[in-house]
DNA sequence: TAATTTGTTCATTTTTTCTTGAACAAACTA
DNA sequence: TAGTTTGTTCAAGAAAAAATGAACAAATTA
């Protein structure tokens, strides 16, 4: 469990470069990955995508957070993936430019559909695989109990299902 | 970032004591914390507790989950903490004995009011931070997008206080 | 073709998180 | 009172996750 610790930008020497806005919204991002456990690395590239007027390059970005080229291409690829960030075309360069996708919206339909519904999938599984248990319990007070928590489990999931994609709705 | 891994309770040795039924129960809810980002200790307790007919001690959890006092301990001070868990007085036993409870609803709010409210706070303070800096930019082209930006994670944060509450009311 | 730039992959190292177990306290019991 | 039972805390070890950096591939240029 993951209690977030002060973050002090401010003081990563290499880390100059970064202005005081910059440094406050990176630190505001890397807070709300890791509420959505994700690793910092991820919070800094989206973050500091999110406050540039100008699309960055993966190398601008490794300069600038002071972080290795791995963890930005590997951060970057994420960030595409779920749609909270997207390469532009600079004509002219043979580079990617990476701009922040800033759409509430968005982010969270790209969050749902690549980090959460894959692990919830697994659940449903596991769940019939249950149910499947709970048919053959023998007929007495423990098995109707059993019975009856695995019936509980299944009006979660239910309900889950349901109530998911209401929540793009309140995001507008 | 937490991708799960094949859970494989059948073959842990000391947890023979388990019905293929309990064993189910566990994964799944092992399964589930580690979505919310909680330790799988958590899941193996509030899992056995929920498809447990009669309330457990502390002892016992140690001892069906093979798991260390400590372990047992902590995890249920969570669980009651969030209120995924009560304590009911046995007459006679001096020792606790505890249950599971089930409604979601009651679990939600439990856990957005201890895990998420609490590290949603700091990213309120951040943004009046931000907000600060912001006011003092310079009236450049820079200056303004970066303005534009503070106001939009203050709309977002506006946004995520107006819906979380309205998540309890769909839980029913 | 050889050298350069750009970006990815993945084994290793580092960091963080979780679990353990021993020490401790509190409440009971003989 | 001394001994037992029950449960908590916390330092240290184990496990898991993230970051690094070097090797590699692909595309480009001289």
């Amino acid at each position: 469990m993951t209690i977030p610790a002060t973050l002090d930008y401010a003081e990563r020497p290499a880390a100059l470069s970064l202005s005081a806005l910059e440094i406050g919204v990176i630190d505001f991002f890397v807070g709300a990955v890791k509420v959505l456990g994700m690793p910092k690395s991820i919070g800094e590239i989206y973050g500091l995508l999110f406050v540039s007027p100008e699309p960055l390059t993966l190398d601008s970005l490794v300069e600038r957070l002071s972080m290795s080229k791995g963890s930005a291409s590997q951060g970057l690829k994420l960030l595409r993936a779920v749609g909270a960030v997207k390469a532009i075309y600079q004509p002219g360069d043979r580079r990617d430019y990476f701009v922040a996708q800033t759409e509430l919206k968005q982010l969270a339909a790209g969050f749902m559909r690549e980090q959460i519904q894959p692990r919830l999938g697994h659940g449903e599984e596991r769940l019939s695989h249950l149910q499947g248990i709970a048919d053959t319990l023998p007929d007495s007070a423990t098995g109707d109990f059993q019975r009856d928590r695995v019936a509980r489990l299944n009006r979660w999931s239910k309900r889950g299902r349901e109530v998911l994609p209401l929540l793009g709705g309140l995001l507008d």
